[in-house]
RNA sequence: GCAUCAGUAGCUCAGUGGAUAGAGCAGUGGCCUCCGGAGCCGCGUGCGGAGGUUCGAUUCCUCUCUGAUGCACCA
């Protein structure tokens, strides 16, 4: 479908032209004084200067054109040059209608036929999630999520931590533990659980550093598995086997799932023809004993240093990497964007990366490669969130601290079991966390506050889904709750104005979306929907529902609050959570 | 030192080259013959500072202050 504001500006576009002014000079937005008017055309303004014309002239010029189209109550010249716009209700509800029947509410499929890969969570074998995880899980999920929606064809990545020294110390810790590792068939048999793993890893590298004998058997159990020995190489791939079924437990419980589980392993098979093309061409070059690529621009302030490929020693880094799995990635997929929700403290690597990729020809020109840095989580005090000793919270505890907050405030209704609070406390504390994480722009950092987000008030999870509870609490009343997506009651003119503010909103919908997918933004869907839950609840205080005498009134109230539920659930959905039927 | 990003109400956050810069929390005053009051309706001297571009700047540019972050072989 359209846009409404598309529609108007067609309408204003011939107006324009007909009047001798350029058409895109017919720019149309969101009205920012809902009191005058629903939409606004400042075009008058920006085109006075061209034609040397006062902008209200201009306007005036326009107005009697498009005065009596159907789709305006009302469209009129204000001084300096604004022309107000209030649509016919009965073009609202038209669209409004149209909407409830459309596929996907007539959400635009502006990626269709693009492939994009999209490269988020990044946890690493055999350490257990904690907080710092949350993020790119959060937002990485809610991206791809808008983005399929918006046709694209989208494949998410895990993209593992799982190759490198950090899996030496791990290696040859357990065979210090278990001299029998190699020779057992399954881990567990030695006792060695994820738990046990994760107590491994920060030992290993802690002793690593004081052990300089240890830290040179990790260096050589490293060296082994990358050269595929097979005792070792076998063991790696058990230890991968119970830590991905771990993380995904872990990420299930965060309602993120991926699509693929690769890792930087998988990258390594392609790095020996990349560095050797890279040479053969020219690109890379030695200095200081490291083989590099120079990555720098004219145009930059600040020298930005070659991409290091290989380092000194002969071993291969991140960037290096890095760069091999772009080469898997177009290889296999052909991607048009590959986005990376990381960090935002590896810009600069990214920069690199992306840069070496295009010049050394890894992707081609017209290959997009994002990349989308999230800030840090801060704790009350406004510095890097940490637990009571100063330790990382395990993810875990955090979803925990959350499913309890929200039990405490539902466990005393009577009219519930304690299994059905805590499966609700379950969802509700879900809710809280990720639309309290995606509701602040994903680049800035923010404050955790878990006691603010689990709030039934205010903007939050919790509130968005009260309001659908609430509606879903009519619907059933009415009879209509089995009837959500099949019902045919037609929506009428609105009469109130709150029952026009809310259809007005509920069209917001496909514009927002496109700019959610368009920015990377999950936050301008926290905003549209909570947009969405005041309108509502202001409708719901004006318009008695269920006592309407007017029968087609109701009928037509009914299919009002459907469609704003739909809304609702679909954007939540984007966000990645669900929505009890009560709480 | 250089660079990047940020600075909006007491607090947490939106927003925009245009009209009177918005929400929530906290505070405070109303609304229950109420479909869930976990709600609704009121109450605000705020764009770090100084210049510039513009008919118009919180938004763009320069300088400045403050904070976070990054500056080749860790990821």
């Amino acid at each position: 479908m359209k846009k409404i504001i598309n529609l108007i500006e067609e309408i204003l576009a011939d107006a324009f032209d007909n009047c001798g002014y350029d058409k895109k000079y017919a720019k149309v937005t969101l009205s920012n004084r809902p009191d005058l008017c629903e939409f606004q055309c400042n075009g008058a303004m920006s085109a006075a200067k061209e034609y040397h014309k006062a902008p209200i002239m201009i306007a005036n010029d326009i107005i009697p054109l498009v005065k009596e189209h159907s789709y305006f109550s009302s469209i009129e010249a204000v001084n300096p040059g604004f022309i107000n716009i209030k649509l016919n209700p009965a073009f609202l509800a038209d669209y409004v209608n149209d909407m409830a029947n459309a596929d996907k509410f007539g959400c635009t499929d502006i990626g269709e036929g693009k492939t994009i890969v999209i490269d988020y969570g990044g946890p690493n074998v055999a350490k257990p999630l904690h907080i710092g995880h949350l993020r790119p899980a959060i937002i990485g999920e809610s991206i791809k999520r808008i983005k399929r929606f918006s046709g694209y064809n989208v494949i998410g990545d895990v993209h593992l931590g799982d190759w490198g020294y950090q899996m030496g110390l791990i290696i040859e810790s357990l065979k210090e533990q278990h001299p029998d590792i190699f020779e057992t068939a399954s881990l567990e048999e030695c006792g060695v659980t994820v738990s046990v793993l994760e107590e491994v890893y920060p030992a290993a590298s802690k002793r690593a550093k004081e052990d300089e004998e240890f830290a040179a058997r990790a260096h050589e159990a490293t060296y082994k598995l990358q050269n595929k020995n097979p005792e070792y190489y076998n063991l790696w791939k058990k230890i991968i086997d119970i830590s991905v079924t771990d993380l995904k437990k872990n990420y299930s419980n965060l309602n993120v799932d991926f699509d693929l589980w690769m890792g930087e392993s998988d990258a390594q098979p392609y790095i020996p023809d990349m560095v050797e093309m890279m040479k053969e061409k020219g690109f890379a070059y030695e200095s200081n004993g490291a083989l590099v690529v120079d990555v720098a621009e004219e145009t930059d302030k600040k020298e930005v240093p070659p991409c290091i490929i290989v380092k000194s020693d002969g071993a291969y880094l991140y960037s290096t990497t890095d760069l091999a799995t772009i080469v898997q990635r177009v290889q296999d997929y052909k991607p048009a964007q590959i986005i990376y929700v990381v960090d935002k403290r590896q810009e600069m690597h990214f920069k690199q990366v992306f840069r070496c990729s295009k010049k050394t020809g890894i992707v081609s020109g017209d290959t997009e490669l994002f990349f989308v840095g999230f800030g840090t989580m801060n704790g009350a005090d406004g510095k890097p969130f940490k637990t009571r000793d100063g330790g990382v919270m395990r993810l875990e505890k955090l979803i925990g601290d959350a499913t309890a907050s929200i039990y405490d405030k539902i466990k005393d209704r009577d009219d519930m079991t304690e299994d059905e609070a805590a499966s609700i406390a379950k969802i509700v504390g879900l809710s809280a966390i990720k639309y309290g994480d995606l509701s602040n722009q994903a680049s800035k950092d923010y404050i955790f506050d878990i006691d603010r987000f689990c709030e039934f008030e205010g903007n939050t999870g919790p509130y968005i889904l009260y309001t659908m509870v609430r509606i879903k609490s009519i619907l059933r009343k009415c009879q209509l709750d089995n009837a959500i997506d099949s019902c045919d009651y037609k929506i009428l003119p609105a009469v109130s104005d709150s029952e026009r503010d809310l259809q007005l909103k509920l069209t917001n919908l496909i514009e927002l979306v496109e700019q959610a997918c368009n920015e990377n933004a999950p936050h301008k869907i926290c905003q549209y929907l909570y947009d969405i839950a005041n309108s509502f609840n202001g409708f719901y205080h004006q318009n008695n529902i269920i006592k309407e005498e007017d029968k087609e009134r109701q009928k037509s109230f009914l299919a009002l609050i459907i469609l704003a539920y739909r809304i609702l659930k679909q954007g939540i959905d984007l966000l990645g959570f669900d929505a009890p039927d009560r709480m």
